[in-house]
RNA sequence: GCGCCGGUAGCUCAGUUGGUUAGAGCGUACGACUGAUAAUCGUAAGGUCGGAGGUUCAAAUCCUCCUCGGCGCACCA
């Protein structure tokens, strides 16, 4: 026993065993950062653009993230999938450039910085504005920096170094170059529209700055009569209710509901057991919907009452009422008209809704809706809650109090208005209402609609109209995935023309002067100094140069006003193209791709489009992709409060980032994808197994050098079919990321890499690999096969996981392969059509068949307890049919791993093994004969006693 | 509520113009090897294709409804 063992041992030191340093574990979260380092140290970024000087370009352009906060998952998705895509065309032979950029502007950085100066108690108020805008610049650019960091360690390439930035004065200059394009080119208007507005704070509000709580509202039913009734109507009332008293001097219209059920009603008799008279009188005739009578006649105490008839909605369609406030301060004597409006309903109130299009999104909507004027719509609060002179009768009355500690509590303006109407005989009744009303988040005052003057750009329709230069545009882009275009499209269809102005000061101004006529000043010199003035200051520069030296000496500034505005966020990232891709030498405009979240057709894609249209008339991209969002491993969003959330920052400290990437490159992205423990789990093992290949294959290789290099033709079948193989899957890959199907790709190399390779190929030439003599044809074909595949593989993987494929090029033999300073310097490498053969890959797959009813059989002895390693067993092959032919020739030994094989003996009777899929093949195995070679462990009868050499070995050893 | 998208084994994905018993890899279980060894190899078990109707000789695939989930729906990036 002794001396077996040392013979074994003995022979061991004459085997070729596979050696490398490349450690089979990865030990990612910490290697990376040392990558990472090196790639900074030899300029990478820089190299890659060097040697790509004059390829043709293929640009990606970056939307930007918003800088604030942390990378969540979808931000690391995001530049996940960007990085492959740039990284894959770079490898296809473009000048992939990419230059990563970021969105500074808007609300969110303004509410952290309102925080900081609170934290210090000092009042937005209290701060110049142009501090203010000071503290969100470097609040911004504290954030780049930091996702900066983050995104390179997701192993993102680009131009770090020159990013893009919303705020850069030289960028907030090109903006408002843009925005004064469209204002040259008639497109800016000034209209009209109800906001959030808090008479407190004086200021706009957000959806998101809003809170509801309860509020006791005074309600009224008001009277309209009609101009001119309809037949059968006449001396009848429409009935309107309201909680807000305060809108009546703004109501324009009565919307009703053309589905609803109305009826004529009569006043019979009102209560008489009450200590004041009702408002209502016998034989008032009012027209209500048929579901809301009695509670209208309840809130008014009538007693009885009787229904005279229906009223159809169509008896009303161009009706027009007389103001309930006719002839108030000599006022309110316009017509009324009735509007039809799916938004009414008959739950609640009368089934008339009060139309007042400066005080709600609805009224609005109707008024336009019904081609009524926009400057019909009257200004009647302004900025203080207060009534303005378009409120004749009620000047300065107060909405809500604005000043000390009953802010917020009701002004004068309800009972004013409840009075007037009193007066006119208008009020049917009134009553009290506690419902959930909306309020400022930060002061907690109740918050008002009001009609504000506000900037648009004109989408219109119609020929010439930017609408439809941008459906155009979207009829000549490409959709990843397909369906992009019609949500694109529906969107760009529906939309109305583009709010721009914001009342907010983190952004990018609104540069107009306006005339008396409320129309905007376009002068080409004065532009151009406003444009020059903010290259240098900044936005700052807008507000703080004096008016005369914007206008010059062609304009009296008494008689402009300037714009304090600012633009739509949304504006800015919409130039991107212009001050990025257009302005740079070293990009190309149109892009080649914009790729985001789905979300961003509403967004990006969107104001890119149309700001691109409107200035250049076209898209500023030729195609879009769009991904999906992350999920916890349910499929359900990701949420604080659901606990279900994972930062990418975890992932890359736990796993490291080819981890996360392999994740990103095996979903299906343009889904919705999940993330969770389980499906990083299945990254990290398909990340270890291919780990592991490229290992095999560097141990395999080493001491490899050119000299050994065995010609395709002299190669033997099965590493023609290996190369075969690999040219499939290089071609399919390469197509695949041509597609910007990843998955595509992922799949076609791992399912390579574990089937073909690791539990085929290699275990097959294992043999020879180890035992085989050097200079052995099949030996160096095998490692020229092996060389081929690791240089090919490397390159394949180094989009998807860039750290790995670097550590694997760091690790090839000296002799093998294009040496450059990074793997990503590299193209893919160049396998020859050559080496197809689809005859050959049918053949092998037919044979690989056979072997797996081979590799079943001797399953079945293992179980049996009869057998235990494969090279233990002769196996007994048995083939009908065509099959049988193709089988001729084939070392079957070698090819199942057994140490004796034999074909075409009589099939062994009944117990002879088969399998259902593979039919007419029957396989026996049996104990191999012959002695153990000590060297190669097949069991052949040539090996004269246990443990002796067969003869291969012995050529080989003494060789 | 409205518009758009999606639901195939525990997980990630294939399923071509509707056409044999719906596939792969991973994971799992069991086993082998101990010369890829915290690796490697083998075998096996997993699915009423979200549900219900319908069209058809034939449906994961086409139609309708339902259900679950996602994105968007104007001061929010």
């Amino acid at each position: 026993m002794a001396d077996d063992q040392r013979s074994k041992n003995d022979y061991k030191d004459t085997l070729f065993l596979p050696a490398t340093d490349f450690p089979m574990r990865g030990g990612l979260p910490k290697k990376e950062p040392q990558i990472l380092k090196r790639w900074e140290e030899m300029g990478l970024y820089k190299l890659l653009r060097e040697q790509s000087k004059g390829r043709e370009p293929y640009v990606l352009h970056d939307g930007p993230p918003y800088a604030n906060g942390h990378l969540h998952m979808g931000t690391a998705l995001n530049k996940t999938i960007k990085d492959i895509i740039v990284r894959t065309h770079q490898m296809m032979g473009y000048d992939a450039n990419y230059v990563p950029g970021w969105d500074c502007h808007g609300l969110p950085i303004e509410w952290k910085v309102e925080e900081q100066f609170r934290g210090k108690g000092r009042k937005k108020g209290d701060v110049p504005p142009s501090e203010f805008r000071t503290e969100c610049r470097k609040y911004a650019a504290k954030w780049i920096d930091i996702q900066k960091a983050e995104f390179k360690r997701l192993g993102v390439v680009g131009d770090w170094d020159h990013p893009y930035q919303t705020m850069d004065f030289a960028t907030e200059a090109a903006i408002v170059k843009e925005f004064l394009t469209f204002a040259e080119k008639g497109l800016v208007y000034r209209g009209s529209k109800p906001i959030m507005w808090s008479p407190v704070e004086q200021t706009a509000l957000a959806e998101a700055e809003i809170e509801y709580h309860d509020h006791q509202s005074t309600t009224i039913w008001v009277k309209f009569p009609f101009k001119d009734a309809p037949p059968g109507l006449e001396g009848a009332d429409i009935v309107i209710w309201t909680t807000t008293p305060w809108t009546i001097p703004a109501n324009r219209a009565v919307c009703y509901g053309p589905g609803l059920s109305y009826g004529l009603y009569e006043v019979e008799s009102v209560r008489e057991d009450l200590d004041f008279a009702p408002f209502a009188k016998p034989g008032d005739r009012l027209i209500l919907a048929d579901k809301l009578a009695e509670e209208v006649f309840a809130a008014a105490f009538v007693a009885r009452y009787k229904r005279l008839g229906d009223v159809s909605p169509s008896q009303l369609e161009g009706a027009k009422l007389r103001h309930p406030l006719e002839g108030h301060a000599n006022s309110y004597d316009f017509d009324v008209p009735m509007l039809p409006g799916d938004h009414v309903t008959d739950d609640a109130g009368t089934g008339f809704v009060h139309t007042a299009p400066s005080h709600g999104q609805e009224d609005y909507f109707a008024w336009l809706g019904a081609g009524l004027p926009l400057d019909a719509i009257p200004y009647t609060v302004g900025p203080d809650g207060a009534y303005t002179d378009e409120a004749p009768g009620f000047e300065g009355m107060k909405v809500f109090r604005t000043e000390g500690k009953k802010a917020g509590e009701e002004g004068d303006a309800n009972p004013e208005v409840i009075k007037a109407l009193t007066a006119k005989g208008s009020l049917l009744a009134r009553g009290r209402l506690i419902h959930s009303y909306p309020h400022s988040w930060r002061s907690k005052a109740p918050v008002l609609f009001r009609n504000t003057p506000q900037w648009f750009i004109r989408v219109g329709t119609g020929e010439g109209s930017l609408r439809e230069t941008a459906l155009k545009a979207i009829d000549e882009t490409t959709f990843y995935p397909p369906s992009g275009r019609n949500r694109l499209r529906g969107m760009v269809e529906q939309r109305p023309d583009w709010l721009v102005s914001r009342q907010r000061a983190w952004g990018v101004p609104i540069a107009l002067f306006v005339d008396k006529d409320g129309e905007p000043l376009v002068d080409a010199d004065v532009n151009a100094r406003i444009v020059a003035a903010i290259t240098e200051k900044g936005a700052d520069a807008w507000f703080d140069t004096p008016d005369a030296e914007f206008l010059g000496d062609k304009y009296d500034p008494a008689d402009f006003e300037k714009v304090t505005d600012i633009l739509d966020v949304w504006f800015d990232s919409g130039c991107t193209h212009a001050f990025t891709l257009e302005a740079r030498d070293d990009l190309t405009w149109p892009a080649d791709l914009y790729m985001e979240g789905s979300d961003q057709h509403r967004g990006w894609f969107q104001s890119s489009l149309l700001e691109s249209c409107g200035t250049r008339g076209r898209a500023p991209y030729k195609a879009i992709f769009t991904h999906g969002f992350v999920m916890d491993d349910k499929g359900r969003k990701m949420s604080k409060s659901l606990g279900n959330t994972m930062l990418p920052d975890e992932v890359t400290n736990k796993f490291g980032a080819d981890i996360l990437r392999i994740w990103v490159a095996s979903s299906d992205v343009q889904e919705d994808i999940r993330v969770g423990d389980e499906i990083l789990g299945s990254a990290v093992d398909a990340y270890r197994k291919l780990r592991n290949t490229l290992r095999y294959l560097l141990a395999a290789l080493d001491g490899y050098t050119e000299d050994e290099a065995v010609d395709f033709g002299d190669m033997p079948d099965l590493e023609r079919y290996v190369l075969h193989r690999l040219q499939e899957v290089d071609a399919k890959m390469q197509a695949s990321f041509r597609a910007y199907n990843f998955k595509a790709a992922w799949r076609a190399l791992s399912e390579f890499v574990i089937q073909d390779l690791s539990a085929f190929y290699f275990d097959v030439r294992k043999d020879c690999l180890y035992c085989d003599a050097p200079s052995s044809m099949k030996r160096r074909a095998t490692r020229t096969v092996m060389a081929t595949l690791l240089d090919a593989v490397t390159r394949l993987l180094a989009p998807i996981c860039p750290f790995t494929a670097e550590e694997v090029y760091d690790h090839f033999p000296a002799g093998l392969g294009e040496k450059k300073a990074s793997v990503h310097l590299l193209a893919f490498a160049s396998v020859p059509e050559t080496y197809r053969d689809e005859a050959l890959a049918e053949r092998w797959a037919k044979l690989r068949g056979i072997r797996r009813v081979i590799t079943g059989a001797i399953e079945e002895k293992r179980n049996e307890k009869t057998l235990g390693a494969s090279l233990e067993a002769a196996a007994g092959i048995h083939i009908e049919g065509d099959l049988a032919e193709l089988a001729k020739g084939v070392n079957w030994a070698e090819i199942a791993i057994t140490s004796q094989a034999r074909l075409g003996e009589t099939p062994g009777a009944s117990d002879a093994f088969r399998l259902g899929e593979q039919p007419g093949i029957s396989v026996v195995i049996e104990k191999a004969e012959g002695n153990k070679c000590g060297r190669c462990w097949r069991v052949l009868p040539e090996v004269p006693e246990e443990g002796a050499l067969c003869g291969r070995c012995k050529e080989a050893v003494e060789a």
